[in-house]
DNA sequence: CGGCTCACG
DNA sequence: GACGTACGTGAGCCGA
């Protein structure tokens, strides 16, 4: 091996070594990241090992993903370095190390010995200087050399050949990256730690200049040596005094923090070559600290710990790019190789294919104790979606795609002569059995040991529930996001990707088209889907990892625990329960409402001298205002276009004109039955059931919304529309129940705002707007009039809003100085509430959220716009969210307590829908009363016990064979 | 795909 | 005095 030719420029080491690429581990600096960075472990013995462990499992990382073929691990030797004698303050000061991580220097020597690495420190020497020094060699040499290490002190090397990888963030660490620090090239970096000092490490440098200013000085100058030079030149006093003063701190520093690359040796380079690892000496490392994951995923390297291996290599989960030269020693404990030359630091995803491999990926999970998850389906609707793969991932870039369901692309048109087979392909090959690999997996998701990360995993465990699998314990980074920062941005995955991490997932469309060509996910090939189903995977897990922490620093742990994450299970039992729907019903009402539309149109167009299309406002508006002459309020809207919205159309009903009667009319029942009876017939699955979906993530204040149908939406208000509610019905034997709460938006105004007459009102039983009324226009309770009431009401929700003139005049239909009156006599008699939307205004300018009763932070951006219209705005918004979202809090608990609470008392309700401030079950009829009680006392204690209200919560109850006679 | 309109709390 | 108006949603239709 050593009498290969000497280069000259390598006179210093014995012979060319046989390899291209030498990684020279940072064997000190990983292990005090890795024991802060890496959680707790303990061996069954109490031995602390989890900086060892993460040491291992780089070490395997390295061996199996690089294109190492040489290796050198490199430690600090005991005792004081030269640097000392320069300095003794150097690193004087620094603390002992905790009595966890201390027998593990030794156990990470153990490791890279048993790898059969070489273990390098050298008396008198750090280890950043053994490195500085190979790494020169190796340069001279003409070998890549890649410092794995994140210290910063190492980034000196950095530039040509030598690169660095931070192995705890698995990240490059390059020229740009170091200029990112330091502000200066590699090569300046000394220079700009001589000036900046090290306080850590007690490198004096010059007091009063940091980074910053320390690379703009080098920047400017040159370096350390000409700045003092011309020290004199320096305009700012200060900054000139000081390096005049410390002018030999800054030398003192510079020989500090340069490391030395000439340190003499016994280890030459030629020694460092990958070697086979000696199996026994390998497996009894292992197992003597008990790396259960690591000598599973080494089974057959080590033999007999996973006995069914079929193929040497198979079964393992790792993914190496094939190395670019000859293989090494340890090639053959890499993977087969099936990714090709990806992008540079493009992870390469496995597919998994045999249950070994799937085995060693559920064991690296439990091992972990953490594992994303992600299901991908033949569609968007849980409903009708069909299970089509599963993916996998234990860490940031280490993921996996488990494909159960994948076809055959089906090739041109089906025709008559198809097979069923032809039309719905045929199951591929080399797929683990569906109903097989859930046998695995169910362990695991269920494992109260491992946490389940996913993205909406509502929509996933629905999906799973299908085949009996549940997921616990669970977080889900949308609600992360969302409780973070809720009202900033969407909760998308791909948003969060962007904002986050900086990256683009694969977009859907690419794997599976758009539009008319679209496939489903059972028809992408293996390949392609792996990419776009373990990326997903993956970037869930580094989302985990970005969001988590932040809850607790932010003091949002209760918000999402408490509020949001109880409450997908919930939600997903809601869903998947759905609610009984006549069809038959709507589509008599459909029938009714096609005859009258027809009758309908007939008379508008008469009316208006000739056929037009009546659903299109821009049509609509010419005959109105030009054909007809009609006089409007002139509303025009971003188009330009005059309004012909139902108010508009009321007015000039009222100035006696027909045909906006008409068109009122026909609008009303267009509506009701596009959007409600013929849409929710094609709603209804095959069990007599809509169901609904509901997103968790979307409301800024807190709210649920329901799609897909929208079941918040179902018509109340006007008589014809109701009709639409007598077709959700119960089933045979049961009874709909709801409750709602009662006033519970304002009764919330009155509390958070501290209006002490709404208050009392409320304590009182009092009928709250004909108390309002009776203040603020001074009229007493016993001659109250329906119109006076009706005001005081529409002030109330204004109150609600974020009143203004403006907005209350158009409600009631009055003129704005009255409208103002108004108010002012309002604030007149509450003044609480002015100090309220003022105090929202500030906070909310001032932090960029307010907060609800419960703590959950509702972001107004819109309130720092400069555009003084949109600014207003989000003061409106600022002064509702506090109301709308602490109702929002107040029901999800509920919720979340109704479902335990029927379970302990032995009753058989469902909680079917929400709508914002009611919920709706399906209750055995002779469970009616038992459970209407139980479910008015849970919503009405829902505040308690975080929030002790100062008004009473009150929910009513109704109950009906429909939801019509519900409600 | 944005705008308009309208269903709900 | 600007700006364009009540808070929060989802869905269907029209027309570019």
């Amino acid at each position: 091996m050593t009498d290969a030719p000497e280069t000259t420029a390598a006179a210093q080491t014995a012979g060319k070594p046989p390899y291209r690429h030498l990684y020279l581990v940072d064997g000190s600096g990983y292990i005090f990241r890795a024991f802060f960075a890496i959680p707790p472990r303990m061996t069954s013995h109490g031995l602390h090992v989890n900086a060892a462990f993460g040491f291992t499992n780089m070490l395997i990382k390295l061996l199996r993903e690089s294109d190492a073929d040489g290796i050198a691990v490199i430690f600090d030797a005991s005792g004081e370095s030269f640097r000392n004698a320069l300095y003794p303050a150097y690193k004087a000061q620094r603390d002992e190390p905790p009595d966890e991580l201390v027998p593990q220097f030794a156990m990470i020597r153990e490791a890279t010995r048993a790898f059969n690495l070489p273990c390098i420190e050298k008396q008198g020497f750090e280890a950043d200087d053994i490195i500085a020094t190979y790494a020169r060699q190796a340069r001279e040499a003409g070998i890549d050399v890649t410092v794995v290490s994140s210290d910063k002190d190492l980034m000196q090397l950095v530039g040509g050949s030598v690169t660095m990888l931070d192995p705890i963030k698995n990240r490059p660490i390059g020229v740009e990256e170091v200029r990112e620090k330091f502000g200066v090239t590699p090569d300046k970096v000394v220079e700009v730690q001589a000036l900046a000092g090290d306080p850590t490490d007690n490198v004096p440098g010059v007091p009063g200049i940091g980074i910053k200013t320390a690379a703009q000085l080098i920047g400017e100058y040159g370096d350390l040596e000409s700045l003092l030079a011309r020290a004199a030149e320096i305009k700012q006093p200060k900054r000139r005094e000081k390096l005049i003063e410390h002018a030999e701190d800054a030398r003192i520093s510079l020989k500090l923090v340069t490391l030395r690359d000439d340190v003499p040796l016994e280890e030459t380079l030629d020694q460092f070559g990958l070697k086979e690892p000696e199996p026994e000496t390998l497996k009894g490392f292992l197992e003597r600290y008990e790396f259960r994951s690591i000598l599973n995923r080494l089974a057959d390297k080590l033999g007999d710990v996973v006995p069914d291996e079929k193929e040497a290599g198979k079964g393992l989960p790792l993914a190496a790019p094939a190395p670019a030269a000859a293989p090494g020693p340890l090639a053959d404990l890499a993977a087969p190789a099936p990714a090709p030359a990806a992008a540079p630091g493009a992870p390469a995803y496995a597919l998994v294919r045999d249950e070994a491999a799937l085995e060693a990926w559920i064991a690296e999970a439990v091992e972990k104790g953490i594992v994303a998850v992600d299901t991908e389906t033949t569609s968007l609707d849980p409903e009708r979606a069909e299970l089509v793969g599963v993916s996998l991932a234990t860490a940031a870039g280490r993921a996996c795609y488990l494909p159960l369901g994948h076809r055959t692309p089906s090739e041109g048109e089906a025709d008559l002569l198809s097979t069923p087979e032809q039309v719905g392909g045929s199951l591929l090959e080399g797929q683990i059995p569906i109903e097989r690999a859930l046998a695995l997996l169910r362990p695991l998701l269920a494992d109260p040991t491992v946490l389940k990360v996913g993205q909406n995993l509502k929509y996933d465990m629905r999906i799973l529930a299908k085949h009996g699998v549940t997921v616990a314990p669970f977080d889900d980074t949308m609600l992360l996001s969302y409780v973070l920062e809720g009202g900033l941005h969407g909760h998308g995955m791909d948003e969060l990707s962007e904002l986050h991490l900086g990256k683009t997932p694969i977009p859907y469309k690419a794997v599976c088209g758009s539009g008319k060509s679209q496939i489903t996910f059972d028809r992408v090939a293996l390949d392609t889907a792996c990419d776009y189903a373990a990326e997903d995977a993956d970037i869930t897990l580094q989302l985990w990892q970005v969001l988590k922490p932040q809850l607790a620093t932010r003091h949002l742990t209760a918000v999402y625990e408490v509020m949001e994450r109880p409450l997908v299970p919930v939600l997903a039992e809601m869903e998947r329960a759905g609610i009984k729907v006549d069809a038959g019903i709507l589509r008599r009402m459909s029938n009714d409402f096609a005859q009258r539309l027809e009758g309908l149109e007939e008379e508008i167009y008469k009316l208006a001298g000739r056929r037009f299309t009546i659903g299109s406002p821009k049509q609509l508006g010419e005959i109105l205002f030009d054909e007809m002459g009609l006089a409007s309020q002139g509303r025009k809207g971003k188009s330009g276009a005059l309004s012909t919205g139902a108010d508009i159309l009321e007015q000039l009903a009222a100035q006696g004109h027909e045909l906006p009667r008409k068109v009122l009319d026909w609008r009303q029942l267009a509506k009701l039955k596009s959007t409600y009876t013929d849409a929710l017939q094609g709603q209804i699955t095959a069990d007599g059931r809509v169901h609904t979906s509901y997103s968790q993530a979307v409301a800024s204040t807190g709210r649920l919304s329901s799609n897909d149908p929208n079941l918040q939406n179902i018509p109340v208000r006007t008589e014809e529309g109701r009709k639409i509610r007598s077709a959700f019905i119960a089933e045979p034997g049961h009874t709909l129940l709801s409750v709602d709460y009662s006033q519970i938006e304002l009764r919330l105004a009155a509390d958070i705002a501290g209006v002490e007459a709404l208050r009392q009102a409320f304590a009182e039983g009092l009928d709250i707007h004909a108390m309002t009324a009776s203040q603020v226009f001074g009229v007493p309770l016993d001659q109250m009039d329906p119109a006076t009431r009706r005001k005081a009401k529409a002030i109330n929700f204004g109150i609600i809003y974020g009143i203004s003139p403006f907005g209350l005049a158009q409600n009631l239909g009055i003129e704005q100085g009255e409208a103002r009156a108004y108010i002012a006599a309002y604030f007149e008699r509450f003044p609480g509430i002015r100090d309220y939307m003022d105090r929202m205004k500030v906070e909310a300018k001032e932090r960029g959220y307010v907060t609800t009763l419960f703590g959950r932070r509702v972001h107004v951006p819109a309130l720092l716009d400069k555009n003084p219209a949109r600014r207003q705005f989000g003061e409106r918004a600022a002064i509702n969210a506090p109301i709308q979202g602490t109702a929002a809090d107040i029901i999800k608990r509920a919720m979340i307590r109704v479902p335990p609470a029927l379970e302990r008392a032995g009753l058989k309700a469902r909680m079917l829908l929400q709508v914002h401030d009611e919920l709706l079950f399906e209750v055995p009829d002779d469970q009616r009363e038992e459970t209407a009680a139980l479910v008015k006392e849970v919503m009405e204690g829902a505040a308690a016990p975080t929030v002790n209200l100062s008004v009473p919560l009150v929910a009513d109850v109704g109950q009906g064979a429909s939801w019509a006679e519900a409600h």
